[in-house]
DNA sequence: TCTTGTTTTGTTATAGTATAACGGAACATT
DNA sequence: AATGTTCCGTTATACTATAACAAAACAAGA
């Protein structure tokens, strides 16, 4: 699995991750009673086999592959429905989206984004939102959103130079 | 001046926040042999006249009315430079511009963004940073740049509600 | 099955944000 | 005055995202 415990990890089996970030997906969305339409279902794959955050528009070529039409608003409004189901998020510093390891339960994340090799990681940043939040709450502002995103650079390209 | 301590305080002198800002801006532009050209002393005034963060559209109306060419690219150079100097700010959620209160120190700041009146303040997150940085760091994450970003209701808001 | 209301998709057009590239002007230094 | 550098003007274009409306697919009750 995708998950915190192996982020940077170069080497693992990440068809596996796909597999089952798939099958969440799945059965996140009928218990829900949402549909988890065919361009759906293929712009969150999409999204998941890249470990770079993947922007809008390197979506659509793979959609017209796949005989879809592939006008911008097809691949927007699919990015729409899986941010909403937490299924993916969306990076504002490189407006790309980039699939989520854990969309069932609630969570904070953050993302560890490198400037050599442009992969990103989400990892958990439950205290540093709770932090944030008290901080935010002392000044009269109510929280409702975070967005928490780290520029840096990667073990693996650390290693490398 | 416009710092933390006066965050989301409407009634205070905001023509005193930006004659201190644009001196500010001078004597750190001299202090590092700098020009701060008539462009950028502008843009950086109108940054700082707006309590909202200000997109580089909206930006060029007005460069255009000082007489200046007010193409894109005369805005966003400016931007960038204002951007590199610590003197502005860029709210990727919002592409868009806040000036900044202290750029003479190094520091850590966080944006507060009400949904409603869209205003935005900047607040120390230094505490946070540190916290994130380490989170990072044990994944083996080097840290650069920190972009740390909030939704919600400013107590002005809450209060008309 | 037929009807009807709802959701999703196709399609075209357009809005909004940002940069490339190159020539010329202004500036600083000698 | 000559020279190298920085900054600006200008044109064109790339990139990101949404509006608006029609057609199709779907779901659920009659
Ligand atoms: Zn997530
Ligand atoms: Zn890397
Ligand atoms: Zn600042
Ligand atoms: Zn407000």
């Amino acid at each position: 699995m995708c998950a915190d415990t192996i982020a940077f990890e170069t080497h693992h089996d990440h068809s596996q991750c796909i597999e089952q970030a798939m099958d969440e997906a799945r059965s996140l969305c009928k218990a829900r009673s949402l549909r988890l339409t065919p361009i759906r279902e293929l712009v969150l794959k999409l999204v998941w086999q890249s470990h770079k955050p993947l922007g809008a528009y390197e979506i659509l070529p793979a959609l017209a592959e796949a005989g879809f039409n592939s006008a911008p608003p097809t691949v927007y409004r699919a990015l729409d429905f899986l941010q909403e189901q937490g299924l993916v998020h969306r990076i504002a510093m490189l407006n790309a989206f980039i699939g989520c390891p854990h969309p069932d339960d609630a969570h904070h994340g953050c993302f560890l984004i490198c400037r050599h090799c442009n992969t990103a990681v989400e990892a958990d940043s439950s205290a540093a939102e709770a932090l944030i939040r008290e901080q935010a709450s002392a000044l009269g502002f109510t929280t409702e959103q975070q967005s928490i995103e780290v520029l840096g650079c990667c073990p693996n390209c650390q290693e490398r130079a």
